[in-house]
DNA sequence: GAGCAGGAATCCC
DNA sequence: GGGATTCCTGCTC
């Protein structure tokens, strides 16, 4: 297992990382009816004053859209998402190590273990597998018929794009993090101010009291260990030794993968990468409020799309004051812009969010860091810059919701939707459909199709048979179906 | 009756 | 064109 994903999966932080309402619907009771349930869901349900507003996403009043954002459960997802995809990777690793077994190719095998030990960085992964990958290309060539071996090339195709998916994942956020602190990338050469701000953002991600002894010089707190951290801020000093080794591992593995591929391009080696290292820039600062989830409807999308000089840019800077115990933002002029006391995000609001179809969970962010941070001009009437505070506007989906990513999120936010779908294993990929006429319901109103019911939406389900990504589980139950791989990661 | 399976036509982005 | 919706028949539990 690579830096990368021991890094995810140790910390526990990364799973963590949801920041969903902390009410939720309770299951529906046996002795309960729908409409029962329905007025209960709206009671307990922290962002719902009607049906149509499950789904949506407004920040509360006097919380800036930008925050909330960054907090909410829908934007949390991906740190979450890679630690997931990192635990099947690890776990397919695993698998695929054991079962390969082809003679004349343990070379390459042991090379591709020891690209997913601990040590090995992403671009020597890669490259291994590449080499890998070659090789069995040569043994289909000689018409070798194994079909391990095959089922090999294709795991090492699919672990390469995923791994290829997490890192860039990183590095969109780190990138983005980076122009919203105005940090250096390269984490060895920051100042104690640097790791103060940089500190001070996670805290504030990650809901964490402000350490009082962590304000060092990142080569300091780089060579400190999680045990350090935890000693000198127990709460969250895991959370935030495992974000800086995340930052660090990326901002690596990008700068091998990049000298690559300036030394294949240009024949020149970039000798020292740390002093000068050129991360990806973000863009300008723009007010378009298409985000990145907004673009990158799938998995697929999002590897097809992704582009970390696309990633947004937040014209300010949101800090916690320990001072003040609040979180303030700061416009880049140093003025505070506003200063919110903290509250639970998804208090709700009757008054916002008619006109605005916001986020279902299946909009999740590809990335909380890149999503939030075209929010400089955020809505919510408290931190608008450019913009009527008393126009809100909120990014409206466009893209395709796909109903097996929208059951994902479901999935993945059991607090709120345990209710309705949950896992029953989730390394299998099984879940569990708990209220059919619920699921169908809240499908419809995610698609604004009101005539939506189980059998239309049990149809769609069906339909993804043929595509490979749902099936039922070999012991057929009702309710009950299976994403297949790679779709259950 | 509810869920499941799949064909076919249609809609919508 | 792809994905979802709608409608349908027939089957199983």
């Amino acid at each position: 297992m690579d830096t990368l994903t021991s890094t995810m999966l140790t910390s526990g932080t990364a799973l963590d990382g949801y920041r969903w309402n902390s009410l939720s619907p309770s299951p529906l009771s046996d002795n309960e009816d729908e409409e029962e349930y329905c007025r209960r869901i709206k009671v307990e349900h922290p962002f719902e004053v009607d049906s149509d507003a499950f789904f949506r996403n407004a920040p509360p009043p006097g919380i800036s859209h930008q925050m909330h954002k960054r907090t909410a459960p829908c934007t949390a997802i991906p740190l979450a998402s890679c630690a997931t995809a990192a635990a099947s990777l690890s776990s397919a690793f695993c698998k695929r190590s054991n079962g390969f077994t082809k003679p004349g190719s343990l070379a390459n095998e042991s090379a591709f273990e020891d690209a997913s030990s601990v040590s090995a960085p992403l671009s020597v992964v890669k490259a291994e597998q590449t080499s890998h990958s070659e090789d069995c290309s040569r043994s289909n060539e000689l018409s070798l018929t194994n079909n391990s071996v095959v089922t090999s090339c294709n795991d090492a195709a699919q672990m390469d794009i995923y791994r290829d998916l997490i890192l860039r994942h990183l590095i969109q956020d780190i990138s983005t993090t980076c122009s919203k602190l105005a940090l250096p990338t390269d984490p060895y050469v920051w100042t104690a101010e640097h790791s103060g701000r940089w500190i001070s953002d996670m805290c504030m991600q990650f809901q964490l009291p402000p350490p009082r002894e962590l304000f060092l010089a990142g080569r300091v707190l780089l060579s400190m260990s999680q045990e350090e951290f935890i000693a000198r801020a127990p709460e969250g000093g895991d959370t935030l030794h495992a974000q800086l080794q995340l930052w660090k591992t990326a901002f690596e593995s990008y700068n091998q993968q990049n000298n690559g591929a300036n030394q294949n391009s240009q024949g020149v080696t970039q000798s020292n990468t740390r002093l000068g290292a050129s991360w990806p820039a973000p863009s300008s600062p723009t007010l378009s409020t298409e985000t990145n989830a907004d673009r990158l409807g799938s998995t697929q999308d999002y590897v097809n799309n992704f582009n970390p000089n696309t990633a947004d840019v937040a014209p300010n800077m949101s800090y916690y004051s320990a001072n003040n115990n609040n979180y303030q933002t700061l416009q880049q002029d140093g003025s505070i812009l506003s200063s919110l006391p903290q509250q639970p995000f998804f208090a709700t609001n009757n008054s916002q969010n008619a006109a605005n179809i916001l986020h279902s969970p299946s909009d999740s962010e590809i990335s909380s860091n890149a999503s939030s941070m075209n929010d400089g001009n955020s809505t919510d009437g408290v931190c608008v810059e450019g913009r009527s505070a008393s126009a809100p506007h909120f990014p409206r989906h466009s893209g395709t919701v796909h109903l097996w990513h929208f059951i994902r999120e479901l999935l993945d936010h059991p607090k709120q939707y345990s209710s309705c779908v949950r896992w029953v294993d989730r390394e299998e990929g099984t879940f569990k459909i708990e209220s059919s006429h619920h699921l169908a319901r809240f499908w419809g109103q995610r698609k604004n199709r009101a005539q939506m019911n189980y059998d239309k939406l049990s149809r769609s389900l069906r339909q993804y048979y043929k595509k490979g990504i749902i099936q039922k589980p070999e012991k057929k139950q009702r309710l009950v179906y299976k994403f297949l791989p790679p779709y259950n990661l």
